[in-house]
DNA sequence: TTGAAAGCGGTACCAA
DNA sequence: TTGGTACCGCTTTCAA
């Protein structure tokens, strides 16, 4: 089947040692042998048993990314970017969906540990930071990305969200809207995070809004363009309608521009909206969407410095967190003048 | 650091063999062993090391995929689809990006490769079928998604392109359409078989059309909004313009149709649009697109049954092919009446 | 500069 | 039902 070492040695009449030096270009070998045993390698398409390698050396070169739903552009864009990153420097990516299932994480972390990947990288859908506190009895780095957890000091790349709610709220009162909702997220940091923005926004500036504005996902909904709609449709039913509405991300503010646009209201005349994530398609969209860009790219290559970092610091190293600058991308979607 | 099976043997005063029996839940082993060591397992919260166990084994329960851009809609669709299907099996997923570049392809696979997959799955950016004679000599089997080879009888699950182009085109013309041009994609087997089927649906019924109405992609290119949206400035700037266009994806399309706007053109009583792959947002596109649907997630799930069987089946089957139905998804941008 | 021996954490085989 | 031994493919250590 596939070429060993053993096979490559024998045929040279070298020893298994000394044909495991070239391939590591260990210093001490004649360059005589070295292009020997180089050239037959070439010929026998020969491939390293990595599996082998790492039982001895405890590396695998392989990094753990768990992410709620990798069909989501932001999800995409942060696990194409560590890809490509970590590849640069001989890692592989080992990627699974736990479809913002908390159970399915942990199931999906369990089997990673199992393969020994050298770090794990995890946009978590948990509650709370349990399995994590596991894994660092694993001695097993990991990298949190997008989502954290306050109790736990962690490595993390993402942004602050309450700045992110604070951005995305405060454009929709500086282009005049007074009357603001925000159809928030799921009860993780992300969604937290920009529901505290949201509102501080309003504080800040003396807004006052019913209760009913922030509207809140059901148990086990996930933020879609389904939910977005829906909420949407509560929202247009109250008296006032609002004039503004910050969307947790950009699906549920392409569903809830739909209900807007049903309903015979103006985006963003009689309704400016604003998302989060800033996908490619959103110059696209019926109203071209504001959004605001969670750079996700530049997150996954964050995101794989610091694992290679973490890794490469054998002792553990004090947790990291690295915050990125997010960044408005208005469109027309709340271009009110 | 982790626990192995050597630890719980010595501390149960059993022998590494009879741990692992259990392990593996083998018949032979006496109830009461077996409790035994099953609590110390989860006491001690024990992982199997699958890379030792691969050694022996032979088998890594990896299986590897390549696809050309993982933030395409409908590879990250395939992507998932394959993982869950696998992952009910035992299998991880490793993903790795040719980001449409046949050379990084070719590291991919090699390095897979490496790792001892056991399976590769891949949507080939290759112009040649070449490194797949080469994955075959290594004995690991492999299945093609989404592009094929017409010179090599392989494992592949995808659709007719030609059917697809036929669809696509043909529903252009029976909405009225005479003028129907055609944004061409990349010279692999999608691109050139969507191409073939607009020429036979356009022969079928007998439309002459000119040869400018065929855009083909420079060299190099992808095909992204902006070549799509290069293409159709091109397209509008012919005389007659065409009155549909048929384009090779969605992301062309999205960028036609942008061209096609900005021209102070109607979409679709002046230039009708029909694209392929149908994402989750193309009905909350400025015109809501039709697509020709090429049922993403399907192909994942499809190829995942089709890899089990291959790994499972120990001698070489013959290779199968798994054509799935294009669908179309008629919307606003090609309802004419 | 080269290589013999030991061992990484498991599994397979066969004997006790 | 249990366990001793060999071994998977490679690296590490140390001696020749």
């Amino acid at each position: 089947m596939a070429v060993r070492l053993k096979d490559i040695a024998r045929e040279l009449g070298l020893s298994v040692v000394t044909v495991s030096k070239v391939l590591r270009d260990h210093p001490d070998i004649s360059a005589e042998t070295k292009t020997r045993v180089l050239q037959r390698m070439k010929e026998l398409d020969y491939r390293p048993n990595l599996a082998a390698r790492a039982l001895v050396t405890g590396k695998t070169y392989i990094i753990g990314l768990v992410v709620p739903d990798l069909v989501q552009p932001f999800f995409a864009l942060v696990a194409s970017g560590l890809s490509r990153s970590l590849r640069k420097n001989g890692y592989n990516l080992v990627i699974s969906s736990s479809e913002e299932n908390p159970e399915f994480e942990q199931n999906e972390i369990d089997q990673l540990l199992s393969r020994h990947v050298d770090a794990l990288v995890v946009a978590s859908a948990q509650r709370t930071d349990e399995s994590f506190r596991r894994i660092e009895e694993q001695q097993t780095p990991f990298v949190l990305v997008d989502r954290r957890f306050d109790s736990l000091q962690a490595n993390f790349v993402g942004m602050d969200d309450e700045v992110l709610g604070l951005l995305g709220t405060g454009h929709l009162a500086d282009v005049g809207c007074r009357r603001i909702a925000h159809i928030r997220g799921p009860m993780v940091s992300t969604g937290i995070g920009r529901a505290a923005g949201y509102r501080r926004a309003l504080g800040d500036r003396g807004l006052h809004t019913p209760e009913e504005y922030l509207v809140t996902l059901n148990q086990g909904e996930e933020a879609s363009e389904k939910t977005g709609y829906e909420a949407m449709r509560k929202l247009l039913s109250l008296t006032p309608v609002p004039d503004g509405v910050f969307c947790y991300n950009d699906s549920t503010a392409m569903g809830a521009m739909q209900a807007i646009l049903e309903a015979g209201l103006r985006i963003p005349q009689d309704v400016s909206l604003v998302g989060c994530g800033n996908p490619h398609y959103a110059e696209f969209l019926k109203v071209p969407l504001t959004s605001v860009d969670q750079v996700s790219e530049q997150i996954g290559e964050r995101a794989a410095e610091l694992v290679l970092s973490v890794i490469g610091a054998k002792g553990l190293a004090k947790p990291k967190s690295v915050l990125l600058e997010p960044r408005l991308v208005v469109r027309e979607s709340s271009r009110r003048i």
